[in-house]
This record gives structure tokens, sequence and C-alpha cells, in this order.
DNA sequence: TTTAAAAGTAAGTAATCAATTACTATCTTT
DNA sequence: AAAGATAGTAATTGATTACTTACTTTTAAA
């Protein structure tokens, strides 16, 4: 059954709504994305887009949700395949890094909301997403630091925390570039300086 | 001669402007904050910020200025006063530490700054301050390098991306927390575990 | 095929915000 | 003390934006 653009049932609709502003992001500030521009990228009038949410926040919050949804499958799958604790970081981060690669939009959505003086809806549940994010990492770093694969005086807080920190870093300078590309190019640089940083010396 | 609050010389006006946005900037959105509210702020009516600057990105861009002087010569001075490689590259990052931590509206509004599409004047100010500030980072550890403090095997560019990366890494952290003091804690910690990465083994 | 629900359009509305304008108060200089 | 320059006020303007409403088109089920 062949599927026209216009009249998309509601579900799909959204889906398409959530791919239009993660798209839109990576192009310009996230905070200046207007109803109408969504709407226009969807090729809709602005108008449409109140059928499948009651407001503005509401698309965001399920952009949220959608990231959230991806990033942590991912990195889930990246870490259960890999035979080591240092492997496994060193597959989530390259898989995070491929993602936000891939959704240049991504992150910058969530810093914007980060940012948010309110406390939104869609801005806990990017606190929730870095904080599971985080727990994860720290369990791993542990079990490394368990098993002699990782420095036993490590901070786990602190590496976690440097874990994140070195793919918002690669962001960062992404950004300043205005190359998505740069952060496949130097994930696997900075993860081996990261590596350094934490594996068990000698 | 004392000073009245209202009237103030065009100059010490444009400097308490920009202390107001800057103090602002850790309450709320850097994107979200409106002329208003800086008057409001310096006990101004709105229209009066207009005889001072001829827009609202003049604002923006004096205070990327102030950032770029007072941010710079901190880490000169922190980084000459060190003794060793290693050394400057702590004291630059504790600097930064401690900068960020005063003003915690800083790292939001360039971040914010660096989000934008169009190519701001005040966005290429960011740029250049990064760049500079890289640098100056890359330098060090070339000189770390050569005199056999770090890791001679060190990829300088990932090394110096990780250190900027770092202090994200804790601003952004520090927002989720929304404690600013979360940077000072948790600064040297972080510091130590990049610094295992980059020295000389053994 | 008819019909009702779902999805989309086009034209508003109210609120917000940067910037302007006409006027006033306050400094500073002679 | 007078007068010009500087700094501030209060009200307004035009543009933008999220959201609404009245109406139309498409889809799908009876």
């Amino acid at each position: 059954m062949k599927r026209s653009a216009k009249h998309l049932p509601a579900e799909e609709r959204r889906t398409v709504t959530v791919e239009a502003l993660v798209e839109l992001a990576a192009e310009q500030n996230p905070n200046d994305i207007t109803t109408a521009a969504i709407a226009h990228r969807m090729g809709l009038t602005q108008g449409a887009l109140f059928r499948h949410f009651p407001n503005k926040a509401a698309i965001l919050q399920t952009v949220m949700e959608w990231v959230t949804q991806r990033l942590l499958s991912k990195l889930e799958k990246a870490a259960l395949a890999a035979p080591s604790a240092i492997a496994a970081l060193e597959a989530m981060f390259l898989a995070h890094a491929e993602f936000v690669a891939e959704h240049p939009g991504v992150p910058r959505i969530l810093f914007g909301e980060l940012q948010r003086a309110e406390k939104t809806a869609s801005k806990r549940l990017v606190q929730t997403l870095i904080k599971q994010y985080g727990e994860r990492l720290k369990r791993l770093i542990e079990e490394g630091k368990k098993n002699g694969e990782l420095n036993a005086q490590l901070d786990t807080e602190s590496a976690a925390l440097l874990f994140i920190g070195s793919i918002q870093g690669l962001v960062m300078q992404s950004l300043l570039a205005g190359d998505a590309d740069f952060i496949r190019h130097n994930a696997s640089g900075v993860f081996a300086v990261y590596c350094s940083g934490i594996r068990r010396k000698q």
C-alpha cells in the first residue's frame, strides 16, 4: 500500500516531526527553531503540527524520548558485545561518537535543554538519560578495577565524568570546525588518551 | 566623588551591562535573556541600553571580549608561574575551573554562541578564543613531550582536545547537579585522571 | 457508496521582544 | 549660574511566534 506524503497517520506523523526537528537542529540553534520551520521541513503548514502535539514543548519531549531510547540501546548493545571492561568502554565510546556524528543535532538539543532554568519535562528526561549513562559507566569501571584491567586507585566518579566530557569535547570541536565528521575522525585518538589514563599501569 | 547608581558614564555603564548579562546567564538560558531583563537587573529601563549599544548583538560581543581578555590572561598567568609543563597544565586547568565556577554563566554563553548557525561577530570571537587556547595547550604538551615529562607517543591534538573536553564535562555535570561548586570540588580529581593519561609511563 | 473520523489548510490572535522616538533629568564646563 | 552634552524615561512600533479556529480534503470502515 503506497503511502502518499500528505495525510500520514498520527503516529507516523509524530515520528516524522521528531526526525525533522533533529535534522534542523544540525543546521541551526535548536532554540531558534520555530514550529513554522519544522512544518516547512516536513512540507506541512504550521498549524498542522498542533493536530499531533498539544504544544511545542511536547515535540521536544518526544525528541528526548526518541534520543534516550535509541542512544541507550545502542550503548547497551555495544557494551554487551565486548569481551572485557575496557573493550566495552571503547565500544560504548565509539558507538556514542558514531551516534552524534550521524545526528549532530542531538547533542545540541541536549545541551540546550540542560541550560533551561525551568524544570521542564524534557530537561528532566535529559537529566535521567545522563544519570543512567553515568551509572552504566561506573559499573563498567568498577568491574575493570576489580579484574585488574583498570588502575585500582582510579577515582570512578572522575573517570566516568571524563568519559562523557571527552565526547563533549569532540562535539564542541566539531561545532568549531563546522564539520560533523570531525567526531568520527578523532574519536579513537581521544579514547586512546583517555584509556591510557584509566588503564592499569605497566 | 561618590557615584550615584544612575547616570553612569558610558564606559562604566557598558561594563555594568556586561556583568549583568554574565550574572543572568548563570541563572537562565542565555538565549532567553531579554534586553528588558538585562536592564531590570541593572535598575534601568529597557530603552536606556540602546544609548550604549547599537543593538543586542553588540552587548553579546562585548561580553565575549570581556571573557576572552579575562580568561586568557588568567590562564597565561597560571602557566607562567608553573615550574614544569605538567605543572603548567595543571595550573591552567585549575585556573579555568575556578573561572567558570566564579562565572557559571560564561561557558553557557560560549556554548550558546557556538550553536549559532550565522557567522556572527561574537561567534567568531569564541572560535578564536578556543583556537588560541588550543594552540597554547599544544605548545605546552609538545614541550612536555620533549623534556620527558609526557609520553612521547602521545597524540598532541587529542590530548589538547581532551583537556578542554574535561572542563566541558565538569560544566555539564554542574549544570546537571544545578551546583556551580561541583566544578571546584571535582576539578583536581578529573585532572588527575587526565594527567595520568598523558604522563610518561613508569 | 456513503459517511464519519482523521489530517491538513489558511487566516487569524494575543503576547513578546528588539528597537525607536519624544521628552526629561543630570552632569560638566566655562 | 547658564548651557550644551550626556544619560535616562516612558510610551510606541513593527516583526515574530506559539497557538487557535473555521473550514476543506483525504482515508477507511460500514
